[in-house]
DNA sequence: TGCTATCCCATAAAATCCCATGAGAGCGAC
DNA sequence: GTCGCTCTCATGGGATTTTATGGGATAGCA
């Protein structure tokens, strides 16, 4: 599977690591990139990604005239990007700038939403998913519309 | 990565050393190449850059005509660019032209934007982030669209 | 002779490597 | 089904390396 889903809630130990989930790891290595981590423009919380992705936005900042207003909102998407190379046994280290943005001390929940992962604080989390369900409950549901993908062919293979 | 991300903030000695961040070093000897630095156009910071970054700057003044207003503007840019070489602990020696530009004095932030990098007075720094991510939140943000690339791509998605 | 830039060595803090442990999932034999 | 084996994975912590920084020594240069 290419997506990143589920849930895992990790320990940061008292070096300030975390292990990113086997499963996400797994889908990094595949493809043989790194990961990179960003904090999220809106939300408390951390994003994953692919380093493809980094470049994705790179060419977008390219393609803008380099001193215009919208460059340098993007470009604080680059700054606050940070390359990270798990250790032999899958973890990083957050440096505190991301366990600020985030709230995390002692747990970190990693949401797996598609293309990207989040890093949470679970609570937070919590909170926030209850208020999305509820709204939902209330009728508020966002239209999802699926198209047909362009590679039909290939799906999913594994380990 | 090849990209220029994150931010450090290191200080200047009282020699006027400073250390380039060890990540961007790394990046600009893997490609073999010399750290340019020049004075940002229309911003109180330096960029940091590859040669071969400025060998595009200069094709994309090229494509314009050579006796034109914004011709000449842009040729200031590789007027104020200088080489430098970083002593064998990866620190250079900043000219006053360029501290004082920046309005430099104890501590630099490296700011990591994709394909170059800024330098810039820390406080500087902190008060335009807080005019883009304000301004980000208040929904005028940029548009932002991800395009497969021509090398990288394994995932074949768009949306 | 002063000034400046560069080289070299020293050091503390932070990041990273490496080995160990234990919980738990998966699996096969019975 | 269930017992026990194996393997993966998250976690802990000591050891080692990297990195930023300070400062003395040396060599040009005015």
């Amino acid at each position: 599977m290419e997506l990143f889903t589920s849930t895992y809630e990790n320990r940061i130990d008292r070096k300030g690591r975390v292990s990113v989930p086997a499963k996400y790891r797994s889908i990094l290595e595949h493809r043989n990139e790194p990961l990179i981590l960003t904090r999220a423009l809106n939300l408390p919380c951390l994003e994953g990604m692919s380093a493809e992705r980094m470049n994705q936005i790179a060419d977008a900042i390219d393609a803008l005239d380099a001193y215009s207003e919208d460059a340098a909102i993007l470009q604080m998407i680059m700054a606050s990007a940070q390359e990270f190379r798990p250790d032999s046994e899958g973890r990083i280290g957050l440096p505190d700038e991301f366990l600020a943005h985030a709230n995390l001390d002692e747990m970190v929940l990693f949401v797996g939403v598609g293309r990207i992962f989040q890093l949470w604080q679970p609570n937070a989390y919590h909170e926030r998913e209850n208020i999305s369900r509820n709204a939902a409950r209330s009728g508020r549901t966002p239209q999802l519309i699926l198209k047909p993908r362009a590679n039909g062919g290939q799906n999913g293979d594994s380990k």
